[in-house]
DNA sequence: TTATAAAAATGACCTGAATCAATAAGGAGC
DNA sequence: GCTCCTTATTGATTCAGGTCATTTTTATAA
């Protein structure tokens, strides 16, 4: 088994305590500045076009991947031949933390887009744990959130209705959108429709239909992949949540 | 909030390291005796009477739980007042982990039956995580694992029927009991059948003709809450899922 | 033991979402 | 521009599994 082919482009910054995205993807956050300066990790900068493949289903795990920009999905074959989306990664995911286990990925990853991610060398990873205890609790609590974000979207499968789970779906991109200081009200859905209908257990003409019901109703306008939610209180209500507590319209978006 | 009432029993192990239990709930099934002599963490025991609550969703998180013996289930209350079940957790199985993360559970779990658990005070995890790379390895295996094991769930709910689903969740009590050196072959449910309804996304009328097709199919004999699997490949079958290459067999069970 | 309640099983019927079928709208290449 | 092909939308029909109703079984209490 070959190493994916990774390019290296010099004017982007290849190491992680340079890097000035927002994506924030090992917990930067959490500690400000100051764990900023213990991140010496030299990383692999790497363009994929869409529909490329990142990893396979049962590549070796040696390197942990951080989107940059673009998205991918992971998903599934079951031994039946059926595909299963298993989640979106947007700019600031990881991808293999569930391979860290087996030595394996255990997902095939691909590029819904043309997408940027950072190869990380799993080896400077731990050397950080190792080194770093603010990385260390970093690093846990990032695990840990992928956990809680997945035992969360089994509640999402468990208990809406494919209307609700549209609307869910919408919900997570607008407030994503919102976390990463872009708008959240407007956005662009990087998978196609028939990605949607997979990761969410629907068929697609149930995704296009529910798409055409937001609208009628005024949640939302939908044109090909430009979401625009025209009434946000409405959207969570769709997806049966109560909104955050804090008022949207006294802020900016 | 008080924190829940720890009551210890001298005559069980209050040692990690001095634990007998085959259900390895910190990995020392990883490094084997090396790791065992590093864990000199200091556990309370509890016993839980059925239906008692060991932990309530928000609850405030500075104890990792782990199940001793018998049987807990984790679940979530939406907004909209729904029960959805997460986990069943079983001997060996730790809870909290998705509450490292917010600092808070966003569980509730309840015991299904009498449930003698450890409670490990989490700062004892940290300092052995900073203090022993084999023990950071295992547990960051664990918490992998427990990422792999949801989105395995996801695939399940995503791609069975509720048929194979059924099947499923017996493969997987199948296995369990036999990585834990119990007859795979015969075993309890702890669960009732409108918890496993819940878990599975089904009806309890749905689980319980379920039950019954499985067993006019001559895959398994169930009597209550004792299932005895008649034919492991027809299980399997079931579940669309394949058998293990190893022969059963030529197994004991 | 019997009374009462809770859990499970079975049957009849209904419905949300899948499937099948047919258009419609974009996007890529020329 | 036009053609070809993929993606999305909309309608008609079907069906897996949910809901409602009833009976049976098991557990608990007196």
């Amino acid at each position: 088994m070959t190493r994916p082919n990774i390019v290296n482009f010099p004017d982007r910054p290849n190491r992680c305590a340079e890097c000035t995205k927002v994506c924030q993807c090992l917990g930067l956050n959490v500690e400000g500045g100051s764990l900023r300066t213990t991140l010496d990790i030299d990383v692999q900068t790497r363009v994929l076009h869409k529909n490329e493949k990142l990893v396979n289903d049962g590549d070796r795990f040696h390197t942990l991947y951080a989107v940059r920009s673009g998205a991918i999905k992971t998903c599934k074959t079951t031994e039946t031949g059926e595909e299963q989306i298993i989640d979106f990664c947007l700019p600031g995911d990881l991808i293999g933390l569930d391979a860290i286990h087996s030595g394996r990925f255990n997902c095939h990853a691909v590029a819904l887009d043309t997408t940027s991610i950072c190869a990380l060398d799993f080896r400077d990873i731990e050397r950080l744990l190792e080194s770093s205890s603010a990385f260390r609790k970093a690093f846990f609590q990032r695990m840990s959130a992928g956990i809680q974000r997945n035992e969360n979207f089994v509640v999402t499968l468990g208990t809406r209705d494919a209307y609700q789970r549209l609307a869910a779906f919408l919900v997570t991109l607008a407030e994503y959108h919102a976390d990463h200081g872009c708008s959240r009200l407007e956005f662009v859905l990087p998978m196609s429709r028939s990605d949607i209908a997979d990761y969410l257990n629907l068929a697609v003409e149930t995704v296009s239909r529910l798409f055409s019901r937001l609208q009628s109703e005024s949640c939302v306008q939908v044109k090909r992949s430009a979401v625009r939610v025209m009434n946000l209180d409405s959207l969570y209500n769709a997806a049966g949540m109560h909104p955050p507590r804090t008022s949207y319209s006294a802020r900016m978006q």
